[in-house]
RNA sequence: GGUCCCGUAGCUCAGUUGGAUAGAGCACAGGUUUCCUAAACCUGGGGCCAUAGGUUCGAAUCCUAUCGGGAUCACCA
């Protein structure tokens, strides 16, 4: 939008000078408005290497520019050597008429060009339920898979688990002990690590009522079943759980998978080849060190067995080789030890280090009244996901989930959360959605109606030009949200942009003041609307018409 | 002890990648509705940007050290 109008002059004008540095011109929008709407530091960014004055710069930069005058009200030079710029109302209501014949899509975009993403998240395995950490990674990872969609990119969105190994019979140890324990005998021992929590309570009945006491006998053919029962179980919750949360993943891939098509062994072999992995003391270590890390890692243990490392690496080999030009990973914090491992095993393997983005983020708390609410897995009593959904209701645990930087610790505020008013901030959001259908509602019952014959130019008002500048910005935010990983970003945007149009709503009516301005406000509340549900959508938020 | 994240208003957090007088929500004090939803709007108080140095025209932002909170460390995943 502003490329054309404003980046272009800028360099025509700087070639005629015959200033042919290398710069960027960046572009930004002041806090104070008497600096105008839109600035750029171009002139201090030359200073040092032309060696001049940077307001000296300035003035020759603004005695050679040619711009149209209709759509730049004024340039002029401030401080140590800004440029600001002051776009005419004109300018506006051109820009609003075109995010207006948009339409629906107003904050698509085709820049990802149909590049194939892979966005992996959850990826909790079937052992238990989902708590508020995991709830941050699904929902973190469902927002960046919209972003990327909205942004025109290609997503697939990935589920990744391992359904064998020692936690699973763990699982399963569990489970036959409670099974044991409310069938036959209360006081059959538990297992030292198992899992305490009351869902293995459940799933212990369920075992009981389907089956009685036939898996009574402790044997490696029972505890298969139990195995298989409680991932069944686990997994059935989970996807319940998140599905309340509106978030479907496209692939489940199975880690065991990796060890049946022979991918494992691919890697170890590649790895031998290139001679990046040797054996010592009679397990498979891969040289890191000689890839700029600390340490070697063991990749198989002396028992043979692979350790995590080898098929995390296969993974990421495998998503490539399926055709995915990107991938994305979302790990809470406590994998963070695990990226440069996997990064360099995958880069050893000639996938470019580029081509992976890994977002990390930090843990959840929760607390009511300033207080912390334990989430222990230890004593039982965890307050799981499912727990959080009943008590507030999934919008309110999307918002509060999306509505920090993913690497701040983030605070869950129970009590806040469960506050059904004004103090509430996903209310706010929302509530500008209602009050725009209401609003098109009684247009409609007034038999006043929308149509392609709109005067953008009869919108003048402050708070007009002010709503119209903050809808411009709606692509760009999307995008800077997407380059970020940062659902955060739209959040904060979404806000700012309610706040515009209730200012907008409060100073300006839009029904009653003549067709005319009626039909050109209708229009730019229109935009609104569509820009508010669109951003809604993307953080995963129902868009509700009444409240 | 090593690595990573964080430290900004009473509380929870932003700060557009180094720019102009550091912002928002909540909380607190006050005000606005014969009029499209008051879950809204307006006004006000509130800050040594953890601390100490450094880099430069310019630092909350970059570098170094220190303090404090969290995560992590393995032939566990």
């Amino acid at each position: 939008m502003y490329n054309e109008i404003i980046k272009l002059p800028f360099q025509k004008a700087l070639s005629k000078l015959n200033i042919n540095e290398e710069v960027d011109i960046i572009l930004e929008f002041p806090k104070n408005p008497e600096h105008g709407d839109l600035s750029t530091n171009i002139a201090m960014q030359l200073a040092g290497k032309l060696k001049k004055q940077p307001r000296q710069i300035a003035q020759e930069i603004l005695d050679t520019i040619e711009y149209d005058k209709e759509l730049i009200n004024k340039l002029d030079i401030a401080g140590a050597g800004f440029i600001n710029i002051k776009f005419s109302n004109k300018f506006y209501s051109q820009a609003l008429k075109n995010i207006y014949e948009i339409g629906n899509n107003f904050g698509k975009s085709d820049k990802g060009n149909g590049i194939k993403v892979n966005v992996e998240y959850v990826s909790v395995n079937p052992t238990g339920l989902l708590h508020l950490g995991h709830g941050r990674n699904a929902c973190i990872g469902d927002t960046i898979a919209n972003l990327y969609v909205w942004m025109g990119y290609v997503v697939t969105r990935e589920y990744y688990f391992n359904n064998a190994g020692n936690q699973m019979n763990n699982l399963a140890k569990s489970i036959y002990a409670r099974y044991r324990q409310q069938l036959d005998n209360p006081d059959f021992p538990f297992p030292e690590n198992g899992y305490h929590g009351d869902y293995i309570k459940e799933i212990a009945n369920d075992l009981i009522n389907g089956n009685s006491d036939k898996l009574i006998e402790e044997n490696e053919e029972n505890l298969t079943i139990i195995r298989k029962f409680g991932e069944k179980w686990c997994f059935g919750k989970i996807k319940k759980t998140l599905e309340r949360m509106s978030i479907h993943q496209d692939v489940y891939y199975n880690e065991d998978s990796l060890y049946s098509d022979g991918k494992i062994k691919d890697v170890i072999d590649e790895f031998k080849k290139k001679q990046i992995a040797y054996e010592k003391d009679g397990a498979l270590w891969l040289a890191l060190s000689k890839m700029g890390l600390e340490d070697d890692r063991v990749i198989v243990k002396s028992t043979g067995e692979p350790t995590y490392r080898l098929p995390d690496i296969a993974y990421h080999r495998e998503k490539f080789l399926r055709g995915f030009d990107l991938l994305i990973d979302i790990f809470g914090s406590d994998h963070i030890a695990t990226v440069p491992d996997v990064l360099a095993g995958v880069k050893a393997l000639g996938f470019g280090p580029d081509k992976v983005k890994v977002y990390i983020h930090q843990f959840v708390t929760l607390t009511e009244n300033g207080e912390q609410i334990k989430m222990s897995k230890r004593t039982g009593k965890s307050y799981t996901l499912d727990d959080l959904l009943d008590e507030v209701g999934p919008d309110v645990v999307r918002f509060f989930l999306l509505m920090r930087g993913i690497s701040t610790h983030l605070e869950f505020d129970l009590g806040l959360a469960r506050e059904q008013s004004d103090k509430n901030p996903v209310f706010y959001l929302q509530y500008a959605h209602a009050r725009l259908c209401s609003v098109f509602d009684n247009a409609e019952s007034k038999g006043l109606k929308l149509n392609d014959d709109v005067d953008f130019q009869l919108l003048q008002h402050e708070t007009e030009i002010n709503l119209i500048k903050q809808l411009l910005t709606f692509p760009d935010f999307i995008e800077l949200a997407c380059n970020k990983g940062e659902p955060q970003v739209l959040a904060d945007y979404l806000r700012e942009l309610a706040a515009a149009f209730h200012v907008f709503y409060h100073d300006c009516r839009i029904l009653g003041v003549g067709d005319k301005l009626s039909i050109a406000r209708l229009a730019l509340a229109k935009v609104t609307l569509i820009a508010m549900k669109n951003g809604l959508t993307i953080l995963g938020i129902s868009a509700p018409t009444r409240m």
